[in-house]
DNA sequence: ATGTAAATGACAACATGCTGCTGTATATCA
DNA sequence: TGATATACAGCAGCATGTTGTCATTTACAT
């Protein structure tokens, strides 16, 4: 079993992806730096930014796959920073919606000034049936782990 | 530029691989608990149980493509917890050398116990061919941010 | 409608990662 | 050999993530 030829295959890969994820937190730190943001909170304001009528801190948390508590850490921060605002929230008393202010929105744009161009660069020599199938396996995993 | 279509699939996987590490990282911690340790310190026993004559901390840390003083504070936690050793250096007067100890040792072959059978589970559905093809890609990413 | 389960907010403790700094050891090159 | 650059240790501060707990709100099933 030990020597299964996927094992040590998959081992490998789960190697490299911690690695590529510090990669990639240090890439997303680079790129907001400029904007006075962070890695956390260009993954924040990427989601409030794309739920146009608002979302609540732990549907943040569901979409990043992360605690509700570091989300809202997050949110509470970039609240203070004037970059989001909460809004009172209809279908619930204590769960209020975030949502961009002006702000926001003008970071946000910035952001994808910044954003769209480098996603573009990094795959410029990657053929996008690649991209495909390792999309593919990375969901196929995180619904494997997701339970 | 903003509808190439590699760049929503780009900036997909990222959100998916940000999302996969978390869960590996409970994975981890999940399948070491048992043995007392965590996500971190499985990282780390294994580079160490692979380098057969010691490796340095810098050493382990190139490999697990962190910074030297992350992987220092999880050796010394393993060293008072009696699962390493800092063992002299012939090649640096300040640079000792990481060796597991005999209980180390231990845990590391129990820790296969459970690792191996989890690496081989969880790619039993997945062709073998996927995996070669997403190790390809992430190894592929690491080096482009990796300098 | 009512009781129970699930979701949420708020706070705390902790693990893990980063950078920055200073001093020392090692390596390299003129 | 001597000067400079690189690598390492140890410390500190901070950002980000986790879990745990408790009170409250919402949702659901009987």
């Amino acid at each position: 079993m030990a020597h299964s030829p996927k094992r040590k295959l998959f081992l490998d890969l789960v190697l490299s992806l911690f690695r590529l994820n510090g990669l990639l937190v240090a890439e997303g730190d680079q790129m907001a730096e400029a904007l006075g943001l962070t890695s956390a909170r260009w993954k924040v304001i990427g989601v409030v930014a794309l739920a146009s009528s608002g979302v609540t801190v732990p549907g943040i948390a569901r979409v990043l796959g992360q605690s509700r508590q570091a989300v809202q850490r997050i949110t509470d921060v970039m609240e203070k920073d004037g970059l989001l605002r909460y809004q009172e929230n209809p279908d619930h008393k204590r769960s209020v919606l975030v949502c961009l202010t002006d702000e926001g929105q003008d970071v946000y744009t910035s952001l994808r000034a910044v954003q769209d161009p480098w996603a573009i660069e990094n795959t410029e020599d990657v053929p996008t049936e690649e991209l495909e199938i390792g999309l593919q396996l990375v969901r196929r995993l995180i619904h494997k782990f997701d339970r």
